[in-house]
DNA sequence: AATTGGCACTCAGAAGGATCGAGTGCCAAG
DNA sequence: CTTGGCACTCGATCCTTCTGAGTGCCAATT
């Protein structure tokens, strides 16, 4: 059983091995914490430590550094989030002031990341399967191309160039315009989508010309709907990478890739469970199955009326948890404020 | 003087460098190359290709190596672009069948480029700045918000999202988007921004209240059609650079760097100076204004009537040159006819 | 039962030294 | 102009030795 003290000594370790970089031995501890007690004494913690396997040595007769579970453990229940200094606080207002839209927004909000905390920085659009669609709109450009606008509550809009359907005039685009409308306007992209389905399977009988047309160009706007409701990702910093190749046991290929890549990020990025605080951490084998065992990621929930997601934080299982969360909550903290007051204004 | 063989022990070094990734001694240059002179005599040859700075020796008593000078007369008089292979052509082929559009054509080629060459690829969006403007598109979505859309007769679509002009109503919309077409429809991006320019600073006096609101609106148009002057780049392939750390003097960060900024890349390949083939390259020590001493972009022209841009590759100053050359052009032919037929089928 | 000082032991890493060999520069002869 | 020969250089490699931080364990102390 590890016992109280037991578990500041682990804390003890954790710090000052991500202070360090190097093996943390019993005399250095007693040195650098207050603890009253022996280095023999704490060498018996660590030992305990280690039957537990929050710990280990890299070989025989050298200081210990934490295990992934040790950092668990860690994050976990011991952490104390560290505050901002005043100067980041400042930095997140003045670096967030005035976003001219949502995609500067989130661009701006992950390259503060990655300054505040210089790791890599990774911000999830916010879904909007759940938002409604406000407008479609058809414009027909000449004879052969026309263009489909479609606009969301969340104030997203998404237009795409098409085919005009054989014979389409400007008043059949106005029928088309109202029949599109009809369909799909003020309902969340997902029944959207669904209905278009529905529509594309019904009838394969007799269709008149505009029909044609309309399930044309409503497969289209299909497509674009389901589009909406990817999740998608932003992220900065993979220069601070090159930094701290020792970090990741040497190659920071995988890391790279997983940038390269999206998908697999995004993946673990939904998948992660977050406290009671909206606060999530992966740490270190916990994501060898999206091949990043040796890095750790970690996030923190923010949340608006446009959907809910997250910003997180990338970099080496031996990363400052306590500053990186703080700083991912703080961030996600003023977005969230952010994206409500602009949703009010309205 | 470098005689016609100096030239040739010149080209086997860079080959052999290339290669081995090690120094080249006069000795396998015999071994590996059909010269029919001694040992001795290639020692003579490079002794002199060394006074003209075209090899060097890391350190006293080593095989050579090729100095960014070596590289560059090799690529400008000695390097014959290697065919690709079959596989190689099929590649291209299959992997850009079948465009949805201009966005997804280029983000399959920079994907394609990478994996021909193991480099970082780099592929250019045509300019849009001689473009002509066919549409634009005013649509108010409620009293808030409006959406101003502007389209070009190269098929880029653009839209933003702006306030509406304090009581505009839907009479108003149609009259400021005659206006707006009247402004800059059927003209070029270039003088459609001009002429916008010349509203704003025009008859500052009295302005009705349209008037007004038509300033606002074409300030946002402004800005958009400045837009389509930049430059942009898509790139790919950054994961590889972490397997050829060494390649870089030990650091990869510049290189990062440089892909994560966009912005000097862009200006790098705008001011490379291409050959009559539309092949061109940057050797080293040539790229030291940009942060990028330690490594070689090549690039080659690629065309068509939408505009004129680059592909390009990003990698180590010992990159196998011909065969990369021979990728990009290879690649960028294939750009251009597609983009052709595009052009030619609407 | 927990803590402590003492002590023998371990082992990675630094430091020093010897050796090896690929490669050079130079020269005199062909 | 080319070539074989030769002395020389110097990074790389391999050994050995040394050092010291750190451990595990034990008997004594609180």
């Amino acid at each position: 059983m590890v016992t109280e003290r037991g578990l500041q000594v682990l804390r003890a370790i954790v710090q000052d091995y991500v202070d360090t970089h190097e093996p943390v031995g019993s005399k250095s501890i007693v040195e650098r914490h207050a603890f009253g007690v022996s280095a023999a004494t704490i060498r018996n913690d660590m030992a305990l430590l280690e039957d537990e396997e929050l710990i280990a040595a890299p070989h025989t007769s050298s200081g210990r550094v934490p295990t992934d579970k040790g950092y668990r453990v860690f994050v976990d229940h011991l952490a104390e989030l560290r505050p901002l200094s005043a100067a980041q606080r400042a930095a997140i207002s003045t670096f967030l002031a005035d976003p001219a839209d949502l995609d500067d927004l989130l661009a701006r909000t992950v390259r503060l990341l990655t300054q505040l905390t210089g790791q890599v920085a990774l911000v999830q659009y916010p879904s909007f399967a759940s938002a409604n669609v406000t407008h479609v709109e058809l414009v027909r450009l000449d004879e052969f191309r026309m263009l489909v606008i479609i606009v969301t509550d969340t104030g997203r809009v998404s237009q795409r160039l098409t085919a005009t359907p054989r014979g389409v005039d400007e008043e059949d685009v106005a029928v088309l315009r109202a029949q599109l409308a009809a369909l799909i306007a003020g309902r969340s992209v997902r029944s959207g989508s669904e209905r278009i389905d529905a529509l594309r399977a019904s009838a394969p009988g007799e269709r008149s010309r505009l029909d044609e047309a309309l399930i044309t160009i409503a497969a289209v706007v299909g497509e674009e709907l389901d589009e909406f409701r990817q999740d998608r990702l932003v992220m900065a910093g993979a220069a601070t990478l090159a930094r701290r190749e020792q970090d990741f046991r040497g190659s920071i290929h995988p890391l790279l890739e997983a940038i390269e890549e999206q998908v697999t990020l995004l993946r673990l990025m939904s998948e992660m469970a977050a406290d009671d605080k909206g606060l999530s951490a992966s740490i270190g084998r916990e994501n060898a199955a999206f091949g990043l065992g040796e890095a750790s990621i970690i996030a923190s929930d923010y949340d608006a009326t446009i959907g809910r997601a997250r910003v997180g934080l990338m970099g080496p299982v031996r990363m400052d948890y306590p500053s990186n969360l703080a700083a991912a909550r703080a961030v996600a903290r003023y977005l969230t404020r952010l994206l409500d007051e602009d949703d009010n204004r309205r």
